[in-house]
This record gives C-alpha cells, sequence and structure tokens, in this order.
DNA sequence: TTGAAAGCGCTAACAC
DNA sequence: GTGTTAGCGCTTTCAA
C-alpha cells in the first residue's frame, strides 16, 4: 500500500495523507485523524527508503570495526556498537556495520548509503581516517589520533592509568611494571604515559601478548612485583601465567576490565569505562555535526577505579 | 552530483548514463566507456537510495541481537555478526544491527527499511518470531525452534554434546553430570539431549549459572567427578569455582568453547562451532530467500571436538 | 543504439 | 485547510 492507495480511499490528495504522517505544514484535526485511523486500520506506513530520497539522506550511520584478526575486545566492541545503535534509535537512524576498509566505507559514503561514520579504532595512518577527512564525510572516532581535527571520544585512560598505578603504589609500595600492548595503538600509549606519570623510570614492555612467559620471567627477575595490564586480554594471559610459573609474591592490576577479569580471585584492581556509553557518546556527537551543530573536539569520558577494600 | 549533470556534459541523455552504469540494455562500448571514463575522473557515484527507490527494495539485512542483559555469549553475537557482514557484503548488501525487540523490528519491516532478518537467538514463544511469520517476512534463526516452516541454521549442539560425551566416559568413565543454562534456551535442550543420549540416566542441573557453588556441592556430594558445563560462560565460572572449593579428581568439559577458555590449564575439552559460518550460512540463506529462491528447512552445521592427547 | 517520458513513493512550495 | 505540481535521483519501457 503506498501514500496514493491512502489518498484515493479517503478522497483527499496525498499531500493532506503526508502532513497527516509528518505532521508538517497545516492540517484540520479532523483530517489528520480520519487518515490517521485510516492508515492504523490498513496497517499503512509511508515507504522509508522513498521519504529518505526526498529529504536528501539516508539515516544510516556506519560503525566501522576492525577487521577480524585485529579484534582484540570483543566486549568492547559490541558494547560500543549497542550504546550507539540505542542512541541512533532514539531519532530514527540505524546502524550499518561495516569492516574498516577502505573500499567498504568509500562505497558507502561516495553512494550516500551513510551519512556518517563513527570509526571504533585508532592507529597511526588510518587510510579510512585519512579518507573520512578528505572526503568531508562527517565522522567521530572512538579512541584517540594526533591528527587534527578529529572529533573524537575516549575514556581517559593516561588519567586513569595514572590514577589507578599510583593507588596501587601506595598501597604495595613494590616494584611496578607495565605489561602493554601494540605501540600502534595510541591507547596504549596513553596507558603507558599514565603509568609513567606516576611512576617515573618504570619499565614498559611492548607487544607483550606475543612473549608473555619470558616478559615475566625478566621482569621477575628484576625484581618487579607489581605488575600492570594494558587491557583484560593481556591480564588474563598474565594471571595464567603467573600461576603456571607459580611467581610469588606478585600483583597484578589492569587498565581495562571486562567481564573475563572479573572471575579472577582475589579481585585484580582495575579500571572500568562505560563503553556502551562511548558508543552512545559518540552516536551522539556524530548525529549532531551531521545536521550541522557544533561539536566539542574530543570528549574524555570519566572511569571508575575498581579495587577491593 | 547527480545522472544528469553527467548526461548534461556528455550531451547525451540518461536513460545512456543509466545504462552504462547498470550495464542493462543496449548501449554501444563507445558510449559506455565514455561514460565511465567519465564518472571515474569526476568522481561520480549513483545514489544508492535513488536506485532502491526503483528497485523497489532497501539492500539492508536486519541482524537482530538479543538485548543488552541476555547477552550471554558477547564472542558468538559478533562473530556471526561479522560473518554475516562478509557474507552480506558479497552482494552488496548491508547488515543493520537491531536489538530484538518488536516495535524495532516491525518498524523496519513496516517500512520496509530492510529486506529480512536474521535472527540470533531463539526462546519460546519469541513474539518477534511471531510476527516475523506472520508478517512473512524472510527471515532466518540462527539456532533451533518447535516451531513449524522457520529456516534455520544451527549447530549440531546435540550431537555434538551426545559425542564429547560420550568421548569423555571412555576417557575416565567417572560419574557425570552437567551444569546447564536457562531451559528456555533451546541450545540448552539439544545440549541435555545430546548429554542424555550418552549418559542416560545422570544428573542435568538447569540454571546453574546462578547457584554454582551449591550445585558443585550437592553433585561432588553425589558423587559426580566429570562434570560438563552447556557453555563457555558456565564454565568459567565453574573452574574457578572447582579451584575454590578444591574440588578433588573432578575433570571438566565444555559443550561450547571460546577465547576465554582456552587460557585454562590443563585445556578442558570442548566443542568449538566456527560462528562466523553460521552467520554466513544464515545470510546466504536469507539473501537466496528474498530472491525467492528455495531454501533447505534446517541446515546443521559441523563442530569440531577439541580435546588433547 | 539512443532519447523522451513515465514512474518508484514520498515531501514541500505554491496556489486557491 | 487542502489540492496541484514539481521535484528527490534513478531505471525502464516505448518510440524513434
Amino acid at each position: 500500500m503506498t501514500i496514493d492507495d491512502v489518498a484515493a480511499a479517503l478522497s483527499v490528495s496525498k499531500s493532506t495523507v503526508s502532513r497527516a504522517v509528518t505532521g508538517n505544514g497545516r492540517i484540520s484535526k479532523v483530517t489528520r485523524r480520519r487518515v490517521l485511523q485510516y492508515m492504523e486500520e490498513h496497517n499503512y506506513r509511508p515507504n522509508l527508503i522513498a521519504q529518505n530520497l526526498v529529504k536528501g539522506c539516508s539515516f544510516n550511520l556506519a560503525f566501522l570495526v576492525p577487521e577480524r584478526e585485529e579484534l582484540l575486545n570483543t566486549y568492547f566492541f559490541l558494547q560500543c556498537l549497542l550504546g550507539a545503535e540505542a542512541k541512533a534509535a532514539e531519532s530514527s537512524n540505524e546502524v550499518i556495520l561495516v569492516p574498516t576498509e577502505l573500499e567498504r566505507v568509500k562505497r558507502l559514503v561516495e553512494r550516500r548509503k551513510v551519512d556518517g561514520a563513527i570509526l571504533s579504532r585508532s592507529v597511526e595512518n588510518d587510510e579510512v581516517m585519512e579518507y573520512l577527512i578528505e572526503s568531508k564525510a562527517p565522522f567521530v572516532l572512538i579512541g584517540s589520533t594526533d591528527r587534527d581535527g578529529v572529533t573524537q571520544v575516549d575514556g581517559d585512560h593516561r588519567a586513569a592509568a595514572r590514577m589507578l598505578t599510583r593507588m596501587m603504589l601506595e598501597r604495595h609500595g613494590l616494584k611496578p611494571a607495565l605489561l602493554n600492548g601494540k605501540r600502534t595503538h595510541l591507547v596504549n600509549r596513553a596507558r603507558a604515559e599514565g603509568f609513567l606519570d606516576s611512576a617515573p623510570g618504570a619499565e614498559v614492555i611492548w607487544e607483550s601478548e606475543s612473549r608473555i612467559t619470558e616478559a615475566l620471567l625478566d621482569l621477575y627477575q628484576t625484581g618487579a612485583r607489581l605488575l600492570f595490564a594494558a587491557d583484560d586480554a593481556i591480564c588474563s594471559l598474565m594471571a595464567h601465567e603467573c600461576d603456571k610459573l607459580s611467581l610469588e609474591g606478585v600483583f597484578i592490576a589492569s587498565f581495562f576490565s571486562s567481564g573475563a577479569l572479573k572471575l579472577f580471585r582475589p579481585d585484580i584492581p582495575t579500571i572500568e569505562f562505560d563503553s556502551a556509553l562511548q558508543g552512545s557518546e559518540a552516536c551522539a556527537i556524530l548525529l549532531r555535526k551531521i545536521d550541522g551543530g557544533v561539536t566539542p573536539k574530543t570528549t574524555l569520558l570519566d572511569y571508575r577505579i575498581l579495587i577491593n577494600k
């Protein structure tokens, strides 16, 4: 059923029906009721594609996820995605899932299937990000970048790492070290900075996932007893390895939490970011941007330190 | 830039341009080249929304994910989603993420923003599924259902559970028990059936997540030493609890694996399904269905038993 | 092989 | 307050 059918059945013009549907333009209360009632009874719903063609936009947002292999943190992405989805839904926008591949993104943007994008990873020299900037497509980055003029939403990883490090040092006063992830992930750089803010000169191991055993043994050798993991994946690995190697007197903390960590006993001190909120914020800002509103350049989201007494 | 601009610039009609773009209809090789070249040089890409309006479909697929709280298995859903996405991309379809809420699904289907849906959870009396059936919208269920006439794609959970149970029994010959999840999840029923196929009369605890400690103690009391977990979440819980309670002589296995389990030592025997493949298969079948092709009613996907020697 | 014109389903000026 | 009309950007008959 189309708007014409409704108009014909009610002997009004289709603009009248359209007015009843959209609420725009003048229309008498009674005709409005009449149209709405007919729509309800006959289950007519205006075709979104047609509406969008007229409006000139798709009401679709692309949510760009890392390609399969680099998908470190499933939990984080899915939460983010759902947060963005929920926010988008508030204004009848849909979220399209897209792997962060240049060709895929380009197609959707050029062919106007999406009005904007949320970029959910940040690496250096990201060609997708460069493309988005160059093509002037509205987008928001979840994470951080050195690149100028990029709207970004991120947890305050540096401050959080600084704080957790300080608290752990105050509590235990042991020699600290950080088992970090890849250097190409800016978030890991922020973590390292925060860590070093509170523990100047302490050791930072990059890319520790791939050689966790030797890293742990080396650190233990040098007397490090307060081990920080950059994220939940590294932390799980580390906790299991410490067990296996029976390293005595070691304390563990993680700069990123997830459900997996909650299972460990004793509780691992960690930092909690609200990933859904991050997605939701990013989406809200993106929508404002698409509408041509002003948007903050950088939004740093709050964190919670989780330490049991 | 629109098709009219291209047509004007080349002094041809827009139908000619359209023919060059789509490849439909007769057009001379040379004009085709000329148009294509102009398009390339001036970076013209036809507007998808307009194309879709004419074609009468959206080239969007809805991927329905469980609402936040029930999101047990993040890994599974994201893999599935990515699998579906990859398959959809092959034929220029996009995947829209939607929480499994009646209103949301209804809107997208009625307003023709999606051509079909992938339902990624199966519970009894699912109102969303009922709606999809009633509205005759093409959809595929990932999981299983008793409901007639539903196209479904699932791992062969029963056969897999049966097999793993048998292998473990042969190996250890201990008294088995199953710590199962919610009864409302059909997959858990299939697991219980498979388990009982190989271990007739053995004990099955439903909803064990919520009272894992007492469940373990009870089972241990009754002499059960071969404990099967319905999935990775329960298995993690169980493994940690067994440690905490220092239950001696207990062997553990899981009917569903995930990255989290790989961390445990010794390796936990488990079953591996290819979640991405499940998403991909579901998507392929859905697309065939949308095109009006014939589709199998039930597709059972293979599994792998992971047991270290 | 090409062009003119009708139409996909809807919105929004502009008249009345 | 309502109808007429002209689009939105594209595809596809139907003639030429």
